[in-house]
RNA sequence: GCCGAGGUAGCUCAGUCGGUAGAGCAGGGGACUGAAAAUCCCCGUGUCGGCAGUUCAAUUCUGUCCCUCGGCA
C-alpha cells in the first residue's frame, strides 16, 4: 500500500480556510476533511461557521454537521473518523485536504495519542464529582502518589487534566504516564504538506467582529434559539465560542450588545490560543488569507516533487 | 435646591484603625496526548476626582469644589 498523499491547512479562526480549501480543491481534485471539534456539530452551521451547503456543493466534504449536539467529541473518536474519511476521498482518486483550526485533532489524526481505551462515563462522571468535593489540592495530592510523573506534568488546579489522569488510572489500572509512553499502532504514515493562514492578531480582530456581525444576520440567534427547544444549555454542542453568549441573550441574562462583546473578546482570546499551537508546527508554510496564488505555487512544486 | 450613596488599574469593585494599594474580568505571553471553540500557567505604578488644611507623613482625617447615581422637591 503505498503512502497517503495530502494537504493540511490550518490557521487560527477567521483566515478564511473554508475559501482556501475550495480553491484548493477545484484546482487539485481535492476533497475536505473537517478537522474542526465545533463544525462536527448538526444544527449550527452558522454559529461554527460551517462551509454553506453552496459551499460544500462544490468538491466532496466529511465530517461536518453530522454529530447532535448531545454527543460529546472525542479527540480519539474524531481522529478515527477522519482517517477513514482521508482513506475513503484517497480511495476515490481525490486528493484529502484536511481543514481546520483544532490543533489537538491535527496531531490526533497524524498519530500522536496514545491506545488508551475509552474510559467509562460513569468513571469520569464519578471523578469530576470527586473534584468538585474534595478540591484541586487533594485531587492533585492523590494523583501525585499514584502517578507522580503525570502529576509533576500536570498544574494543580488543571480539572479536566488531573480528573482525565485519575480517570484512566481507575478505568485501565495502568498510569496515564505510562500510557503516554506508547505510540498509537492504528498511526497512519501520510505524505503530507501543511499550509498555514495567518495574519497579526491585530489585523484578524476586525475580521472577527464583521463575522460575528454576519454571523447575527445570518440567524445564528435562531440557530441556537432552536438548539435549546431540543436540548439543554449545557449540552456539548452548546458549549463552543458564542453558545454561552447567545444563551445568554436569549434568556435575558444578556443584552444583544453586551453578548456580542463577550463573544468576540472570547474569539480573539481562541485565536490567539490557536496562534500558540499553531505557530510550532513543524514544517508549516505560512500564508495570508486570500494568498491562493502563493498557495497554490507551493502545493504544484510538492506534487510535482512526490510525484517523482 | 435638599438628603443619602459613591468617585481607586481599560471595566466592575476591594482595601489602607494615616506610612503612596489589590482581586476578578479585559489585555499580553506560554502550555497542551480522548471535554481542546476546552482546560491551565506566568505578567498589575495606577496624579486612589480637583484644591486647600491638619500632620514628620494624606489615597486614608477635616474643609471646600467638581462629577455620577438614587430619593425628596
Amino acid at each position: 500500500m503505498t503512502r497517503i498523499r495530502l494537504i493540511r491547512l490550518m490557521g487560527a479562526t477567521g483566515t478564511g480556510k473554508t475559501g482556501a480549501a475550495l480553491a484548493l480543491a477545484e484546482a487539485f481534485g481535492g476533497a475536505v476533511v473537517n478537522v474542526d471539534s465545533r463544525q462536527v456539530y448538526a444544527g449550527l452551521a452558522v454559529l461554527t461557521a460551517q462551509p454553506t451547503a453552496s459551499e460544500q456543493a462544490r468538491c466532496p466534504h466529511a465530517l461536518y454537521g453530522d454529530t447532535p449536539l448531545s454527543e460529546p467529541v472525542a479527540a480519539g473518536d474524531f481522529a478515527r473518523r477522519a482517517r477513514v474519511a482521508v482513506a475513503d476521498f484517497a480511495a476515490q482518486g481525490y486528493l484529502p485536504l484536511l481543514v481546520g483550526g483544532t490543533g489537538l485533532y491535527f496531531r490526533a489524526i497524524a498519530g500522536g495519542l496514545a491506545p488508551i481505551p475509552p474510559v467509562p462515563a460513569a468513571v469520569r462522571q464519578d471523578m469530576r464529582r470527586q473534584w468538585d468535593s474534595l478540591g484541586p489540592a487533594a485531587m492533585h495530592a492523590r494523583l501525585t502518589a499514584v502517578d507522580p510523573d503525570s502529576a509533576a506534568k500536570i498544574a494543580p488546579n488543571d480539572r479536566q487534566r488531573v480528573t482525565r489522569a485519575l480517570e484512566v488510572l481507575t478505568a485501565t489500572g495502568k498510569p496515564l504516564s505510562c500510557w503516554h509512553r506508547e505510540p498509537d499502532p492504528e498511526a497512519p504514515d501520510y505524505d503530507s504538506l501543511t499550509l498555514g493562514l495567518g495574519l497579526p492578531l491585530a489585523d484578524l480582530v476586525p475580521r472577527l467582529a464583521a463575522r460575528i456581525e454576519a454571523m447575527v444576520a445570518a440567524g445564528a440567534v435562531e440557530e441556537v434559539r432552536r438548539a435549546l427547544e431540543t436540548y439543554a444549555e449545557t449540552v456539548p454542542g452548546l458549549s463552543g465560542i458564542g453558545g454561552p453568549e447567545l444563551i445568554g441573550f436569549l434568556t435575558g441574562r444578556l443584552d444583544l450588545e453586551a453578548a456580542k462583546a463577550a463573544w468576540l473578546a472570547n474569539t480573539r482570546a481562541y485565536a490567539k490560543r490557536q496562534m500558540t499551537w499553531f505557530r510550532k508546527e513543524p514544517d508549516i508554510q505560512w500564508f495570508a488569507p486570500g494568498e491562493h496564488q502563493a498557495m497554490f505555487e507551493v502545493v504544484r512544486a510538492w506534487l510535482d516533487r512526490s510525484a517523482a
